[in-house]
DNA sequence: GACCCAAACCTACACCCTGTAGGCAAACGT
DNA sequence: ACGTTTGCCTACAGGGTGTAGGTTTGGGTC
């Protein structure tokens, strides 16, 4: 019986891929190690369970994530970074639809913060930098933007607007200048 | 032994109890039946199955959450309306945080369109006719206010605002400040 | 009141996933 | 060449899904 030479990275890299095309719900300790032609058992020796191989996944989703919204933010301020901050992770969710999902898992406070977390806070204080949204406002701008993409995303990707028209992808841009203009006339109550 | 007097309502009851105790995905076939004191066997004369279970609780808590909106705008409108409306809905996912989660699960056109989907339509189409959103943008108006309550609630119930300050709570009321602003102040590319 | 039948619930089983224990063999260092 | 470590294995316990087929219960019928 020849040697698979698994990694954790490798085995987490194949559970990822196995997210995207097949669904998050049906990556299992099983379904990787018949992946990579092992045995269920072998992959424990490398991971600490189910667990352990799903909060991987979700913490290379936001790694990913963060990596590929800083590209698109790179160069760019105002309602440019934002159309392109918000736009990567659409493109992402479409490109890699179980990763995607994956980031959305809960993590500990501890995994949070070791995690593409903080890179994440970051950007987002960068698009709010082009408009003028008081800084103690910060986080609740954050949270907004936030909420609305993530919220969108979501919905679209359970079809939540597939029983509508006009089609999901109509609607991304006027959500996007929505926030825009929202950012640029943020309400003070 | 006695007979339990199964219905197909009242396991799905059972279920959604089960959901907002232990979550969502704490919720079998098997856990059911331990629950109501019967084989899991049983349960299948009743159900058709873990997937039939689960859109049934989905559909529960979409009715649900309908009726708890419908009495929250009630009366109200404009702005009243919308904070009304949203917090309903923020309410609930607090109260029934496994039925809210269930209520995200994907559904088919079918079943979307014979539930409580179109309840919830209407009662946007409500809120909508309290500002002067252009008709033909309803739809995305729509979309924008689901997505980001939606957003916000997933992300409050994740825990993905708890690793930063204020607390989650503070920014609701922020939150529904700013889509009361942007539906009173549409923007028109 | 006896009887019959359909429904309700059961046992038993096959299959898959998780996770642990312990075995064998390949690769590595000396 | 020879241990030792490491990687992967088999075997098994435990729990969930779902099916097949048996038994009991309770209501309708005469």
């Amino acid at each position: 019986m020849p040697r698979a030479g698994l990694t954790p990275d490798q085995l987490v890299l194949v559970a990822a891929a196995l997210a995207d095309r097949d669904g998050l719900d049906r990556v299992t300790v099983s379904s990787v190690a018949r992946q990579v032609g092992v045995k269920p058992a072998s992959v424990y020796a490398h991971l600490d369970g189910a667990d352990d191989l799903l909060r991987r996944v979700t913490q290379l989703a936001l790694t990913e994530m963060a990596e590929r919204a800083a590209d698109a933010v790179a160069g760019r301020s105002g309602r440019d970074a934002l159309e392109a901050w918000a736009g990567s992770f659409r493109t992402y969710a479409f490109a890699h639809p179980g990763r995607y999902a994956a980031s959305h898992r809960p993590l500990g406070r501890t995994e949070a913060l070791a995690g593409a977390g903080p890179r994440h806070t970051a950007l987002s204080a960068t698009i709010l930098r082009g408009y003028d949204v008081p800084e103690h406002d910060h986080p609740h701008a954050v949270r907004l933007l936030g909420s609305t993409i993530h919220g969108f995303l979501d919905l679209e990707a359970a079809g939540s607007f597939d029983h509508s028209a006009p089609p999901a992808a109509d609607s991304w841009p006027r959500v996007v200048d929505a926030l825009d203009a929202l950012l640029r006339t943020w309400p003070t109550p």
